[in-house]
RNA sequence: GCCAGCGUAGCUCAGUCGGUAGAGCGGCUCACUCGUAAUGAGCAGGUCACGGGUUCGAUUCCUGUCGCUGGCUCCA
């Protein structure tokens, strides 16, 4: 939708809404707010509020992502009315209510009570009410003072501790709905009644302020939207992505399974997984040898004095598995790098084998509460496809240059988007304030030659290092890391690392942590995401399924198949005696790339009639062409058939 | 770890206001030999997550443990 721009030159006394009213007639109410010079704003505030003489306005219309944030924010304020008719004014504390990308939450707290899930249709219930009753929304602004006073009378402690930390001399900003005053910058409609499509979805926990040592309040979350088909869509989208969700359609491909009893957070991977891990392994190989990289491997269990060296002893202990032998204390690896190291030292290094490109799939075990596992995409063991550059600190920039490249190359093959962050310095660190700075000003210029979009992820580094983090979308919308390039002074200082210069004098390298995938399981339950189970055929644990119509054709089927498995190609002969139609539906189900069909007419001909799982019959064709095409749609990586 | 909800067959789920359980799919057997998303019949399969308590009796009620889901905190 283009924006409207208006001019204005009116009485000041006049608000936006009434110019809306006159100018939109009864359409009006497909506009949600205004912006002038001063942001956006609500169209209850009067013109003359905005300064005089004449200026340019905006009218915000609800389709718009703007126009979201203003509506879902009332929505939230009218969820949290809701609970105060409900629960009684005096038993409900209100903590923040804000919007969120795909709708809005309010974190409540109830004296001597809970919400439970069931309560959520009598909330919703209350909420239609609150809206047909369409009170005005007043904005109001009281001086700091009275403004904690206001709300110490309303017996909101969290609300007086948010206007605590507001800054000294400026006013602060109310809104009002019926009996409803809540703290808030807005913008918000003009009244309850505006926006009607809304649905309480979930119940959360949520600590105050984001702080675990703080009080666990009750988050409900909830959507609106500005008609009803839009909030169905969404709704559809949500089921879509249940669907979708690698947690159900992993094990139903056969391609892992948690046993969550004996092995919580540690998937178990089925022939099929380790099939297309495999060819996930096998093009990353490609790509690395291409750039440099050498593989090593290095021991799961190593001593205890390795990781009291490396930091790891004090800096992430509360995540690691001991183990107690020998009266001697042994760590199951928690990252490669030390073991890295260890291999670097094994020998005198000279200049000439730097930078030094160290690559292993290490398998790595985190110990994580058990609250935060998550199918693949959170687990205690899984296998990073990890790599050190050891290198001169004159290599920094150029290094973490490539690897940007990098990652983005093989990012491309699945035309996956992505989000990168750079954080900076944690609490929890060790090193000096120049090292860091100088560590972190080189990953911000490989960025910037880079071209890369990127937002600052504060405090949020690794202990020895900053990190350019890479996230990747699963099918909710939630972001999860995969890449990371992680630039360390430490490792080399506390190893004592060195290699002989050109100069014959020793030096001290710097390194880089770094992945692509970040973790096989996660990419892997992403992956799944992704194509929804569907593979692209390259990836796709069986390849063809040939589906002989009766018994006779049996013979003839095991001949294709074998013809194909000679040639590299993933294939399987479904011989039960089903008919036609469950063989197709079944391999349709387990999402095989092509099916080949074959019965009289083609054992005489000597051909096979050729599926795709995209529902096409693409008629008989012989063996041999169809090999020639689909040999070059795995060389190619292709993400679709070449047949379509 | 925290808050809320939950745990019944391999999977998806019924059911029992306390008297030890049922369906569909899947599996196996038999018949059918079939032309582009489910042929029919029969059979097998459960210590109702695990431990303790209340009770004549617990899968059901209470309690603890483990695990799961949605979030929070934390993280690849």
């Amino acid at each position: 939708m283009n924006p409207e721009r208006v001019k204005i030159d009116v009485t000041p006394e006049q608000t936006f809404l009434e110019i809306l009213k006159s100018e939109k007639k009864d359409r009006w109410k497909e506009w949600v707010a205004v912006k002038t010079k001063n942001g956006t704003t609500d169209l209850t505030r009067t013109v003359g509020e905005m300064g005089s003489g004449e200026y340019e306005i905006e009218w915000v219309h609800r389709d718009t992502t703007e126009a979201q944030s203003v509506y879902r924010h009332t929505m939230s304020h009218i969820l949290a009315q809701a609970v105060t008719h409900i629960y009684g004014v005096k038993n409900v504390v209100l903590g923040i209510g804000p919007t969120i990308e795909n709708g809005f939450y309010y974190d409540i707290l109830i004296d001597n009570g809970a919400v439970q899930e069931e309560d959520l249709p009598k909330i919703e219930k209350e909420m239609e009410r609150i809206i047909k009753e369409n009170y005005p929304i007043r904005h109001f602004t009281l001086p700091k003072e009275e403004a904690i006073a206001l709300m110490r009378e309303k017996g909101q402690p969290y609300k007086v501790e948010l206007i605590e930390h507001l800054p000294e001399g400026e006013p602060i900003s109310f809104y009002e709905q019926g009996d409803f005053v809540d703290l808030c910058r807005g913008p918000h409609l003009s009244s309850t009644g505006i926006i009607r499509p809304f649905k309480l979805l979930s119940l959360a926990g949520a600590y105050w302020r984001g702080d675990e040592k703080n009080q666990m309040l009750q988050r409900i979350y909830g959507t609106a939207f500005p008609t009803n088909e839009a909030l169905k869509d969404y709704l559809e989208f949500l089921e879509e992505s249940k669907r979708r969700d690698h947690r159900r359609l992993g094990p139903q491909l056969g391609l892992f399974h948690i046993d969550t009893e004996i092995a919580a957070g540690m998937p178990f991977f089925l022939e099929k997984g380790v099939i297309a891990l495999t060819e996930l392994q096998t093009v990353w190989r490609k790509f690395h040898k291409e750039a440099g990289y050498i593989e090593v491997i290095t021991p799961l269990v190593m001593h205890e004095k390795l990781w009291r060296q490396s930091g790891h002893w004090d800096h992430y202990r509360e995540n690691m598995y001991f183990i107690e032998k020998d009266e001697q204390t042994y760590a199951v690896k928690p990252m490669n790098c030390p073991g890295h190291i260890i291999i670097y030292k094994s020998q005198a290094r000279s200049y000439r084998e730097l930078p030094w490109k160290m690559a292993e799939f290490g398998k790595v075990h985190r110990y994580e509460r058990s609250g935060v596992l998550h199918g693949l995409f959170r687990v205690r063991s899984f296998t990073q496809d990890d790599a050190h550059i050891f290198m001169t600190e004159d290599d920094i920039v150029r290094e973490a240059t490539d690897l940007i490249h990098l990652i983005d190359r093989m990012y491309k093959v699945f035309g996956f988007e992505y989000r990168v962050d750079l954080s900076t310095r944690p609490e929890n660190s060790m090193g000096s304030d120049e090292l860091w700075e100088l560590a972190t000003e080189s990953l911000k210029k490989a960025l910037v030659e880079t071209q890369v979009d990127y937002r600052i992820n504060e405090g949020d580094g690794a202990f020895y290092g900053p990190k350019i983090d890479f996230h990747i979308k699963d099918c909710l919308g939630r972001t999860w890391q995969c890449a990371t390039v992680q630039l360390d002074f430490q490792m080399p200082e506390r190893f004592d690392m060195t290699y002989i210069g050109q100069d014959n004098q020793e030096h001290r390298p710097v390194m880089i942590h770094r992945t692509v995938f970040g973790s096989l399981e996660r990419f892997m339950g992403i992956l799944i995401e992704h194509y929804a189970g569907a593979f692209p055929s390259w990836l796709a644990p069986v390849q063809v399924s040939v589906l002989p119509i009766a018994d006779r054709h049996n013979d003839y089927c095991q001949r294709v198949k074998e013809t194909l498995a000679n040639r590299g190609i993933r294939a399987q002969v479904d011989s039960r005696s089903k008919k036609i139609n469950y063989k197709i539906r079944d391999a349709q189900l387990n999402k095989v790339p092509y099916m080949m069909v074959v019965g009289d007419k083609e054992v005489e001909e000597e051909k096979i009639a050729l599926r795709t799982r995209n529902e096409k019959d693409l008629g008989a064709i012989t063996l041999d062409s169809f090999i020639d095409v689909f040999e070059k749609e795995v060389k190619e990586l292709a993400d679709h058939s070449l047949f379509e």
